[in-house]
DNA sequence: GGCCGACTGGAAATGATCTTCTCCTCATGG
DNA sequence: CCATGAGGAGAAGATCATTTCCAGTCGGCC
């Protein structure tokens, strides 16, 4: 097994690339086909969240939205779950780019920190207009199911915060002692935490005022007890 | 209905003593074993998650475990959300009395204070040996559906960091311009989801290592950035 | 053209759970 | 002793995710 791993080589040196050509030929058009019909359920999917503000949808609804078949969904997919995280690590990478895309404006690392992180906060709270309310259903529920693949879609925006920090760092505007990378983490978990935390609201006897993203830069930045 | 909640009294001023007392004699023992039966309920369940180490029972286990029935359960209780939500708050306030206990022994407030965090920190992490698996699961997925509710279960131990983080204000040991309710909340949340974010581990080809009480604390009290 | 196998849609079947309901029994208080 | 409400047993409803079946479809191949 640990050779051959597939049906690549039957003989090493063997099977002359035409072959193989034919195969990889008629196999794309199959794989193309496929690769709509999963963007179309994740559209699907995409459109009933951000349209009913929730991730509470039923795998019949995406089915019938995107025109297709609960056949046709699980011959795609592993799961319910699978659809979620593609679309959770769909929009933790668009965010991650909208973030980078920011930060990237500011001379001074500090400022980038601070306005990724600000950026952050707005992105991951809870319907500031309902466009985005995915993190706040999607990575609780699955925080406790499936932290491994939780960590993984946070790994790209982990990697952009950490780079900021370093750059920070480098800078010697970073509190001495401390390494970049778990800088970068802990703030990330706060940021996103807090937000989702922090957003909905409140019953009329809990003035639990929503925090605000200049209160938790504050907070993440300058700690609570003073120097 | 604003008037007259119950049937406590149907004319003000009315309805002599004598009756309500026998009606409320009559009442408590009914009450009691109401009572009774609810706990037999809550303990059946915490047995259980203590037991598996996860939150996943089904209420017919419960209702076997606590050799009751199904009829009697919904009778007592609004549902399952019900149910998981008083083991909740019961978990959390004896944690926050313990971390209460703990807080205690200190003269220094930033020392309570540090004490308190790290060590709510250890409570909160997954399976620190199978005895608290209840935050872990637990408040995520409440958090997205029943946000009003958690906020009420953290309210004590909201209001235990609060007084401790007055306390440390009060000997001037806080930054200033922070206000000591709004860093109580802010650092409440992070040190909880860190813990519960940072401790399910860990694909192979994923070295995050899980942050230590200590990482933790020294990111709240002292923040990232250098004075 | 005609055949073959992978892919599909459609819909019914499964299985797990939560929740409700019906039929009874029983202890308690009057 | 009787009316009453609580409680037990278990069937019945409801939702969903996930599987299975049954039949067409479509593209490529002989």
């Amino acid at each position: 097994m640990t050779q051959n791993t597939d049906a690549l080589v039957t003989v090493p040196g063997d099977e002359p690339t035409w072959k193989q050509r034919a195969v990889e030929r008629s196999t794309r058009a199959a794989k193309l086909r496929a690769e709509q019909r999963v963007q179309r359920f994740l559209d699907a999917a995409q459109l009933i969240i951000t349209e009913k503000g929730t991730t509470d949808f039923t795998v019949q609804e995406v089915v019938d939205r995107s025109r297709q078949s609960l056949r046709s969904f699980y011959q795609h997919f592993d799961g319910k779950h699978e659809l979620l995280l593609a679309l959770f690590e769909d929009a933790l990478r668009r965010s991650t780019d909208q973030i980078s895309a920011a930060a990237s404006g500011h001379d001074d690392p500090v400022d980038a920190l601070k306005t990724a992180v600000e950026l952050l906060f707005e992105l991951s709270r809870p319907d500031p207009s309902a466009k985005r309310p995915l993190f706040t259903d999607f990575a609780p529920r699955l925080m406790g199911s499936h932290p491994a693949e939780v960590r993984r879609a946070h790994a790209p925006l982990l990697e952009l915060l950490t780079s900021l920090t370093e750059e920070a760092s480098g800078a010697g505007r970073l509190r001495s002692g401390l390494s970049p990378q778990r800088a970068a983490a802990l703030t990330m978990e706060t940021v996103m935490f807090v937000a989702t935390s922090s957003g909905a609201p409140a019953a009329d006897d809990d003035e639990h005022e929503p925090a605000t993203a200049d209160e938790v830069w504050s907070f993440c930045s300058g700690g609570i007890i003073s120097a």
